[in-house]
DNA sequence: TTCCTGAAACGAAAAGCTTAGTATTTACTG
DNA sequence: CAGTAAATACTAAGCTTTTCGTTTCAGGAA
């Protein structure tokens, strides 16, 4: 056992990581094109960040043509999972029943994302009970 | 309307403010007794942690003393809140429900865990519609 | 081949985070 | 009021992250 390294995305690089996620694939150009107008990053910002993720095996890359085409190596799901287990971890005793209580504290929420969320755990308890 | 200021802890910020919320309030030295004995920070480097959570306004403080005391300005609760909606809206799709049912994929959730999820789930239901 | 274009690689500046050494201040003690 | 122990303030070094300019490279056009 060696030490734990740190599996966590940076800022931006979770910010090109949802690119990639949606795209499923995708150049530099690619990702960048999907980027908000107003966010304005150069070119070779975006290679330098797919570079790095890259490096740090979140993606893998194929070359194709003269570009490369950039492939996620860690599924969304998985790192959803990651991302609750520190949120979870660093902000709610390891406790996930208390950050499900926060979430629903939310005044914000709607009467349908409750029903879902019901129904959801509804769900888990028969898949898991039946 | 100015710039959304980024209201999120650094790491090492919200490992001090865990301590401090835990103390409900406390000196430098209080934070820095509280850590693992193998975190082996230096006292100045608590002190620093702390005066710059002073200045991003995150603590305030009173002079006991020759001493400061450092109180939260910003409640648990309402930070827990926070991140959770910031991770909603960077990783789920601003969709709190998908954020649930990952979180209940966890097969590392025991039944406890499961049946508190229910029961607080039920409880929102109720208060709500009741 | 030579030139041009679009892309990647490299390097490095700018900004922010973490850590800690040194200097200064403070409050008590005799 | 000088001495001292403990705390804060100041400063900066060393990282990491974010950003981008410059250079290099490969492929197609002239």
């Amino acid at each position: 056992m060696k030490k734990k390294k740190n599996e966590l995305l940076t800022e931006v690089e979770l910010e090109f990581m949802n690119e990639l996620w949606a795209l499923g694939e995708g150049t530099v150009r690619d990702v960048l094109g999907r980027l908000p107008e107003e966010r304005n990053l150069a070119y070779t910002s975006a290679a330098t960040i797919l570079r790095i993720l890259e490096q740090k095996e979140f993606v893998t890359s194929r070359k194709e043509g003269k570009s490369h085409v950039y492939i996620p190596s860690l599924a969304k799901d998985t790192y959803q999972t990651r991302s609750l287990k520190d949120l979870s971890m660093k902000l709610f005793d390891d406790a996930p029943a208390s950050l499900v209580a926060r979430l629903l504290n939310d005044d914000d929420l709607t009467e349908e994302t409750l029903g879902q969320i019901r129904a959801i755990v509804d769900r888990r308890l028969k898949d898991d009970t039946g």
